[in-house]
RNA sequence: GGGUCGUUAGCUCAGUCGGUAGAGCAGUUGGCUUUUAACCAAUUGGUCGUGCGUUCGAGUCGCACACGACCCA
């Protein structure tokens, strides 16, 4: 496995550079050093202004980042901005220590003339000794500046470099928190308000998943982290606040893969006076609204196929799209318990006695369509018998007013009416405690205390939960979860 | 959990049939001084992921393990 030793002879020499830099001025990491001008700024104001425009203009300027490249005496520094250079002249250079310790990666403070280079590119011209200063002395030397880094894990493991050297791992990051703050805005303009759940839970709810234990020392007894905000946010619909959302972190128990990180981030929220029909055109508009929003374009490439936001979100229910995306079926196949077991048998689905006709069809579903689903579209009309929390259809109670969104063939969301019928939410609560004393460890535990708000009464609602790390993977064409998690889960190397 | 591939200098990568460990970048020294992956010359740097085995001899062959990537469940 590769990592860095804690020690080579070109650490050894930058410690030896810090130690000169120490003993010559005495401190070693100043921090008196005012920005008084960022990098992009001044590529904005002055980029496009002559070499002689710039000179008249007479500016002065104090810049401060990281050097990324050193070119003679001219050396490039970055900061959150953007990029600018500096020039070192040679009298200076003789003297200066800051110039002779100096390395890439080296954080250093620059004042100077604004000037313009021969070949057109902005640049500070140092002019007083003290006007280049290290900042912060780098002991480990950077990955090559041209390849970067190319190993995923340590991109992965030490986020910090990846970050330092790679344009496109900070461009993803900026998106991810402009989808955030985006839907944040989106929501709070229609009167939704933000709000914070229990993550440590003496019942985990709100989803189907084996969730983390945990445990309190005081009150010697065991805590679930959450692994859906869900049960909480109804019971602040309960309250009176008709239209509430939370954005953080969910825990699932769960393997790793390029889909599945076991801590990830959810908006969820909740609509009194809503249908899901209502969360599907919410759905649509939103995210049409963050697709001009954060890239400028509803036009959007993931992984090797074109999606278009301004067109309208096919709506399919999930009879049909299995049907559709098995044509060697017809509606037979699939209707009745006995003909649904027989199709899903013939593709290998291992059928339990205790499935019905709903969980045998949503088992062909996850099996011969999900995948298949490139959309964007919203599947609909999900069985009871999976959709524990989800309020029943009026014509077939046997389905539920629900959906799920696949984007890329992976779900995104997923949202319904909800169910506020307390007499049969503890019906349906015994069902998964008799699926759990089954065997079946990802059913969902009773809520007394939730059933006890219901029967308090829960307006007619509409909620929708949306994986966020799932959504910004398809809009920055990430192929792993990982890509977009600053620190996602890694095994701890052997020794930590 | 299963399969495939990967792990060699700080970084990116070569390494033939099993026979003294290589390059570019970075670093060091000197030169050059309006460069654009700066350039020129010289030069330092290795527990070949870990362990065991086969062999006169292993980066290379075998087995096990660790971590990662991809695919499958």
């Amino acid at each position: 496995m590769p990592t860095q030793p804690e020690e080579n002879h070109i650490i050894a020499e930058r410690k030896q550079k810090l130690a000169e830099l120490q003993e010559k001025r005495g401190i070693a990491f100043p921090n008196d050093f005012r920005v008084e001008n960022k990098a992009g700024d001044l590529q904005a104001a002055y980029g496009e202004l002559d070499k002689d425009a710039i000179a008249e203009l007479n500016i002065t300027v104090a810049v401060a980042g990281r050097v990324m490249r050193r070119g003679g005496p001219f050396v490039g520094v970055r900061d959150v901005t953007g990029s600018i250079q500096f020039y070192m002249p040679k009298h200076l250079q003789k003297e200066s220590d800051d110039w002779k310790l100096l390395d890439i990666g080296d954080v250093v403070g620059v004042t100077g003339l604004l000037a313009k280079s021969g070949k057109g590119e902005l640049y500070v011209n140092v002019e007083k000794l003290e006007d280049m200063r290290i900042l912060t002395k780098s002991l480990r030397p950077l990955p090559d500046k041209f390849h970067g880094l190319s190993d995923q894990e340590m991109k992965y493991r030490q986020r910090y470099v990846d970050l330092i050297i790679s344009e496109q791992t900070r461009k993803v990051f900026e998106v991810r928190s402009k989808v955030i703050s985006g839907i944040r805005q989106y929501l709070s303009s229609r009167s939704f308000m933000e709000v914070e759940t229990p993550m440590l839970q003496v019942i985990p709810g709100g989803a189907t998943a084996r969730p983390f234990i945990t445990h309190h020392n005081a009150m010697d007894r065991d805590l679930y982290l959450r692994i859906a905000p869900e049960l909480y946010l109804k019971r602040l619909v309960v309250g009176g606040f008709e239209r509430v959302f939370e954005i953080n972190r969910s825990y699932r128990n769960e393997g790793v893969s390029t889909r599945h990180n076991p801590e990830f981030t959810m908006l969820e929220w909740y609509q009194a006076y809503a249908n899901y029909n209502d969360l599907m055109d919410t759905t649509e508009d939103m995210l049409r609204t963050l697709a001009m929003d954060v890239l400028g374009t509803t036009e959007i490439h993931y992984q090797g196929h074109d999606y278009d936001f301004a067109q309208p979100f096919e709506r399919l229910s999930m009879f049909n799209s299995i049907l559709k995306y098995n044509e060697q079926w017809t509606a037979d196949d699939i209707n009745t318990l006995e003909s649904a077991t027989k199709t899903a048998q013939s593709i290998g689905i291992q059928v339990q006695a205790s499935w019905g006709l709903g969980r045998v069809q949503t088992e062909i579903f996850e099996e011969t369509v999900e995948e298949k689903l490139y959309g964007p579209v919203f599947i609909t009309e999900y069985p009871a018998e999976i959709s524990p929390l989800a309020r029943r259809n009026d014509k077939n109670p046997e389905i539920t007013d629900r959906f799920e969104f696949f984007l890329g063939g992976r779900e995104i969301a997923n949202g319904f009416s909800e169910l506020n019928d307390p007499i049969d939410q503890a019906e349906r609560f015994q069902a998964q405690v008799a699926a759990k004393d089954g065997g079946d460890d990802e059913a969902m535990f009773y809520d007394a205390d939730y059933i006890n708000a219901l029967e308090y009464g829960l307006p007619p609602t509409a909620g929708e939960g949306i994986g966020i790390d799932r959504l910004v993977m398809f809009l920055t064409d990430s192929p792993s979860i990982k890509d977009v998690i600053l620190f996602p889960h890694m095994k701890p190397k052997q020794g930590e």
